[in-house]
DNA sequence: TACATTTGCTAACAGTGTTAACTTAGGTAG
DNA sequence: CTACCTAAGTTAACACTGTTAGCAAATGTA
């Protein structure tokens, strides 16, 4: 008698149903306007069905972060294993990364909690533009001082700028319990590095 | 006869009230929870009256967005006149970055839409670690093959990390009208400046 | 004093997440 | 076969959210 086996079904079936609904919410307009109204009517029950298999709504935006993380992780493998030297892997790996963030946009805004102001603003605020200019200036200013005119300073910012991004963003939400001055190790090492790569 | 003056001066003290009303919410409470009810509460006005100064709520987030690029250009501007080098002004600039992002957490959550999921549920992702301990060990194979060992790997290993998401991060929030050829150019630049850095 | 304009308010609309309390259907035991 | 009990699913509400239409009152002008 799989009178359980069947309830147990039908419990997973709900569960992917949700999750299949909110899924597509969040695909079509964005997850930002996933609500748990709109799930309980895509699935034909009734939104406190929805509270028997997630705790609010956070775990379902959770539940994609995970599944996120592990679809990143295997690109990244994938990447690894395509080639053998480390130096390779750490290229190819690179644009797995970024191959699965753009591939994966959805993904990846849930997985870094990316992107509210919409973009649309972002572009729309001049004074990124002065402060960035800031960063350009010295960045040309570095290259001329290496005598390496030939390389792109354009690039050069955008690698200059990322690494300090990535390096606050990451640690921001990360807020591990590393020590202030291990942190700012890590900024002054990836700087380092990056200065160096300014050099003919 | 300074009525129109008194009448504005009015309307800019309202405004501000606004600002630092909300502004006080956003510090203490994060800006997720900022409200125009309650802001209209603080300011003890009616909430039509904040539709008179501000076309809605983004309106006065992006605000403070605003207020703090410049803020970050200052900083920026200021580390880089207390030294000469270029490259030197590049270290100082890039701990006033990091000094800036970590003083003004809530300036540069909003400035790049960073924060949503709370950073508490970032810690609960175990799946977090499967994907970083495969950027680890790559990290670790790459120092080994470079007779680097010395290197500390968890130091390059966030650098590795911080380039790409800085990319990605940066890249999707401008979303400007770089070809995805030019964009790519970008990243290997950044990351074969990276690799250099492994090496003794 | 009469009119016009700005200013601000009340109250509502249309949403949101979440939960208490109830009904009903399903399976179990006597 | 009936009585019971548990679990599934429902309705309806609470307490919020942003936003706006329509009205009242205060203010300055003619």
């Amino acid at each position: 008698m799989g009178i359980v086996e069947r309830k147990m079904r039908h419990k997973e079936e709900i569960r992917t149903g949700i999750l299949g609904a909110a899924w597509h919410m969040v695909v079509t307009d964005g997850w930002q306007s996933l609500s748990i109204r709109k799930i309980a009517d895509a699935i034909e029950y009734s939104i406190p069905v929805i509270y028997n298999h997630f705790e609010n709504k956070e775990a379902i935006l959770l539940e994609f972060s995970k599944e996120g993380y592990q679809k990143l992780a295997l690109a990244l493998q994938e990447a690894k294993n395509s080639v053998v030297l480390p130096a390779d892997q750490l290229e190819v790996m690179a644009i797995a990364y970024w191959d699965f963030a753009f591939g994966n946009k959805e993904y990846y805004q849930l997985m870094f909690g990316l992107g509210i102001p919409a973009c649309e603003m972002v572009n729309q605020i001049t004074e990124i533009k002065e402060m960035t200019s800031i960063l350009v200036s010295t960045i040309r200013e570095a290259l001329i001082q290496n005598k390496n005119e030939e390389a792109d300073y354009f690039l050069k910012y955008h690698g200059y700028w990322s690494i300090l991004h990535g390096l606050v963003s990451i640690q921001m939400i990360e807020n591990s319990g590393k020590t202030d001055a291990f942190k700012k190790m890590i900024l002054k090492d990836a700087i380092s590095g990056f200065c160096k790569s300014l050099a003919l």
